[in-house]
DNA sequence: CTAAGTGCAAAGGATTTGCAAAACA
DNA sequence: TGTTTTGCAAATCCTTTGCACTTAG
């Protein structure tokens, strides 16, 4: 993990952007959460059990710059906040979430099951596709009966 | 198009809610724009035109309930607001949204592109699907070269 | 040293809510 | 008449911004 921290650090500095702690703080949590969908608020709380003088508004301006140099990206679950995600646009093509109506859980979908579908959208709309995201709404496993 | 007030008005008057000059007067701004995707505020702007008397609040309210009674439903584009069309959800089942990039036009994709999705999904995860949301994101044909 | 980054508190935008007045059934 | 519904303004929630202070490089 070490070695992920360095390698943002020599992304950001090439770009004249400082590593600060404060930085280093809110990509560590990023890091330890992969797996999570974390609002802004959710890394402000983790942060501070570190860091206990960290911003609230300099957790929303790191997630800004994390956002705009790829290192993190968000998603919209449609419940009033962003969340975000360690790992770049690129994942996220191959990447989508399955929502579960009765207990909240995320599940990840992690094949790409559009190719197909985007030769079509291209054929029919004559819409080049970059990019889509997927939300499965549903009853995952334990909830269906 | 009368005749779908009517409709609607039965709809209501069955679960013991009113049909307001309000409720009416904002279900035919959306009836009138069943192709658009209105926020709150551009629903607000359109029934002040007829109705100058309406208050926001009563939208937001209205729409609410018009959500949840399945006359209308809403989307997100990512833009910090909702938007809400005509139509309830089995419609959405067959309807997507392609966003693009460069002029902000949006797309209706009118296909139902996910049944061999679903079936995987539920193969793979034991998810049972009940809906998806799919966003498009890419070049419109008049904005790629 | 000096531009970039910070924390705080105040401002912002979308949406919700409390409440007294108004209006549907 | 008795609930519902309304309009207004205030409140709320998430996010952004202004500003004086601090700090990384």
């Amino acid at each position: 993990m070490k070695n992920i921290i360095n390698q943002v650090g020599e992304k950001l500095k090439a770009k004249e952007y400082k590593l600060t702690p404060q930085r280093q703080q809110i990509l560590e949590v990023m890091l330890e959460n992969k797996d999570k969908h974390l609002s802004a608020e959710d890394v402000y709380t983790l942060v501070k059990r570190k860091a206990p003088d960290v911003g609230l508004a300099t957790v929303y301006r790191t997630l800004e710059l994390f956002l705009e140099h790829d290192i993190i990206h968000s998603v919209d679950f449609g419940d009033g906040r962003k969340r975000y995600e360690y790992g770049d646009n690129s994942d996220r093509h191959h990447h989508h979430h399955a929502i579960c109506l009765k207990c909240g859980k995320i599940l990840e979908i992690n094949e790409d099951l559009l190719e197909e579908l985007e030769k079509q959208v291209f054929k029919d709309y004559n819409f080049v596709v970059i990019d889509h995201e997927l939300k499965i709404f549903g009853y995952c496993g334990e909830c269906k009966r």
